[in-house]
DNA sequence: CAAGGTTTTCCTGATT
DNA sequence: GAATCAGGAAAACCTT
């Protein structure tokens, strides 16, 4: 629970990662543009806009889902201004999310924490959100990031943070040169079938076999971040003897909120995990490495960075312990559906099944038009 | 609230 | 020996 007397340190701390010069995230990033570009475009014309002053505010022409935790602030006390809202029965503690975690607040959840102020927040956000459709924001957020985090190696993580859990991932992940967030979904599920770009065949063949984890990247941070409560104890963990089978169970559903800013582990509706390999398959300008198709028309592929995915997956979830171990036992789930099929003797290579849909290049094609 | 679906977590054993 | 692959079990969490 972090105490809501820390505002003071979370603004400063808001504040000097707010005016920070660096800002790269989606504008300058060529990738983006490729696909979604028309998405992307800013619909600047809203009643959110801050009162057109000398400085635009910061949140100000960006996705709230894209917003950084500082922009999420800053916004928040625009609203609170804009409509002479008592700002001391908010409790700020719980305002420590990124743009992606709002978006995912439901009226209720923001009602809990900015009183009546929350519908109005939430009515403005929805006007907000509804103008970027774009569905795939998360993914390319995500693998952004991470391309960038490849070449930027990731510096030391802040062990020493007062705050939660979920602020030292994001210290870790939005880290100085991560600012804002890697949106997790917007209020606008929808199952996504939506695949554009997509070009054939791999890049790379730097890959040969090495079958994977080579993985600088190594968030496999479970270590680093183990909180009390959450299950991080990996592989048997032998000190504490033969533990139960099955899922350990995970902090209370109060105290997790608490530490996670209300979001759910799982995935909302549609973006399942062949849906999100898909995804990373079908943008191969973006997925550098990751993932490449070993054959494009039948549907096999291969995980080239086993656990960089397993990351990945795990940033999208929330979950900073995923592994490929892992994801390898949610993937070999979809055999027995027909969302893969088995491909026997090759590591890494798995192959989409009849189940499985919006990988094909005449479906990719066809949903650009 | 109950069911059912989809992971997530662990484990043992086999293969590469 | 380390990674992976295979699946069974069981729990978590989500949607219906």
């Amino acid at each position: 629970m972090a105490a809501t007397c820390e505002i003071s340190n979370v603004f400063s701390n808001y504040f000097s990662t707010m005016y920070s010069p660096e800002e790269p995230a989606l504008a300058s990033v060529p990738a983006a543009a490729t696909f979604g570009a028309e998405d992307l475009v800013l619909t600047l014309s809203n009643p959110q806009m801050p009162l057109e002053g000398p400085e635009k505010a910061s949140w100000s022409g960006k996705q709230p889902q894209f917003w950084s935790k500082a922009q999420v602030l800053d916004w928040i006390s625009y609203q609170v201004e804009k409509n002479k809202y008592d700002a001391s029965s908010i409790d700020f503690s719980r305002c420590d999310m990124d743009g992606a975690t709002l978006c995912n607040c439901a009226p209720e959840e923001l009602r809990l924490v900015f009183g009546p102020l929350g519908d109005q927040l939430y009515s403005q956000l929805w006007d907000l959100t509804s103008s970027f459709p774009d569905e795939l924001s998360w993914i390319i957020e995500l693998l952004e990031k991470d391309s960038m985090a490849f070449q930027e190696t990731l510096g030391p993580f802040d062990q020493g943070s007062p705050f939660s859990q979920e602020v030292l991932e994001e210290g870790r992940q939005a880290s100085p040169s991560f600012p804002g967030s890697y949106g997790t979904g917007a209020p606008s599920p929808g199952s996504s079938d939506v695949s554009t770009a997509g070009t054939g065949t791999s890049q790379s063949p730097h890959s040969s076999d090495s079958g994977g984890s080579d993985v600088d990247l190594d968030l496999t941070d479970s270590k680093l971040f183990s909180r009390d409560g959450f299950p991080d104890y990996k592989k048997g963990d032998p000190k504490h003897g033969k533990r139960k089978r099955g899922r350990p169970r995970k902090l209370s559903k109060e105290s997790r909120e608490c530490l996670e800013g209300k979001r759910s582990k799982h995935a909302p509706r549609g973006t399942h995990l062949w849906e999100f390999i898909r995804d990373i398959l079908l943008h191969p300008e973006l997925n550098e490495g990751l993932m490449k198709w070993e054959n494009r028309q039948e549907g096999v592929f291969k995980f080239l960075r086993s656990e960089a995915v397993a990351q990945l997956w795990g940033q999208k979830k929330r979950n900073n312990s995923m592994t490929y171990e892992k994801l390898s036992r949610a993937m070999r789930y979809y055999y027995k559906r027909e969302i893969l099929e088995r491909v026997d003797g090759r590591r890494l290579v798995y192959k989409f099944g009849k189940n499985s849909s919006g990988w094909k290049e005449e479906e990719v094609a066809g949903s650009r038009n």
